[in-house]
DNA sequence: GTGGTCTAGACCACA
DNA sequence: GTGGTCTAGACCACA
């Protein structure tokens, strides 16, 4: 379910965190679905329980899940909500990015070409 | 010259090395100037030589810059090559973002009257 | 493990890191193996934590090590595509001795029959 | 006569000796030959005379140079023997590289056939 | 416990 | 003056 690399140079914690950020926006799981226990998936990645609980703390914290005492987490809100907040960050930061290229002098022309590109043949998963 | 914000986070010999990096990038600085000594930045910022040097190191380990003991620190390379490997580094963080999106379900053609938005008109600085 | 040589001239934070690399080379540490974390190292060899820092983090950026927060330091990559490295490395040196030598008119045949005496006498450890 | 490199990161009064020592073994600079002045040199390189006289304080504390006050810097010794010294470092590095690949497991037939070509096939200038 | 960053300050080689 | 290395020791995030 998640893959943990331990050279990336992120923290393993995050690592986790984002992953269930990815299967929750992919809607691999669903609005109040459990999610692993602490134990369970610290036994399955061979993560220390602490690292897990940091993980599923920062899910909570972001408003992602929200954890019942004695059940477990469980995915919160409803998915358009999270899905809608996840596209603004992704539009931001691709603003972000075209601002910076056109301050460095990259040609409209070209970076209209190049993103029209992108849109049309996507080379992801 | 360059500003740091200690509350960011972000490791202060990082904002340091990325704040040349950008002087490099959009000209400020040209081939063969040199950079601040680090004795005098240290001054200059309130901050630690041993910091200085250490975004000093940074910014040679990356091909930036080159240190001349006695003399110090320059900018190295052509600054086109330096642009051209940003420009793809930005673009190729786009090119992430919009494959992102798309997975997730944003629509093709609200996504591309976005871009074109963005190229046309600039909020940044 | 690994000798310092204060005298030698040569960096405490280079004799570490490169002693580590002889290790990786000739396989006493192998792939995924964890090396002494800081503070131990610091201990043995009574060399500062910082200085041990240094030496990890030059490995580290050769892609010889992996770094773990929390967790330690690791042996990265294949033994065999760093042996090859090093192998590339040492034919490039005899071969630019080589040269150095000719230039300098030592006589082929003279060079030729040190070279597979070399070969097949090794006095080395 | 001697090109310098800022960004080789090797110290330039080191530059400038290796430069001066290639011209004698090469037989550019004969014996008792004299080298230009430190002021000359210093204003034909750009240099500090402080480090042209580095240098040349270090090619006459190696034997190569001889210096008399108030005439300048002359080369020393017969030129056989200072080439013969160089043969003979030359010859101990290629046999401590020799000896780490074959430590390193690089296998004996492969190693001479590479090293005959190096002796044939000369790709140096 | 483990790595990463930072300060304060010393000392050295080099220009 | 200029960069490079090192010690001593603190503090933080992470596991």
């Amino acid at each position: 379910m998640i893959n943990i690399d331990y050279r990336s140079g992120v923290a393993i914690y995050e690592q986790i965190s984002k992953g269930f950020e990815k299967l929750i926006y992919c809607g691999a799981l669903l609005k109040d679905e459990k999610l692993p226990s602490v134990r369970e998936l610290s036994a399955e990645l061979a993560v220390n329980p602490n690292t897990i609980q940091k993980a599923y703390s920062a899910l909570e914290q972001k408003g992602m899940t929200y954890s019942v005492k004695g059940l477990g987490n469980f995915v919160a809100g409803d998915t358009t909500d999270i899905l809608k907040q996840r596209y603004d960050e992704l539009l931001a930061a691709i603003k972000a990015d075209i601002d910076e290229l056109i301050t460095l002098g990259y040609g409209r022309a070209a970076l209209e070409k190049a993103l029209l590109q992108f849109n049309e043949n996507r080379g992801g998963i």
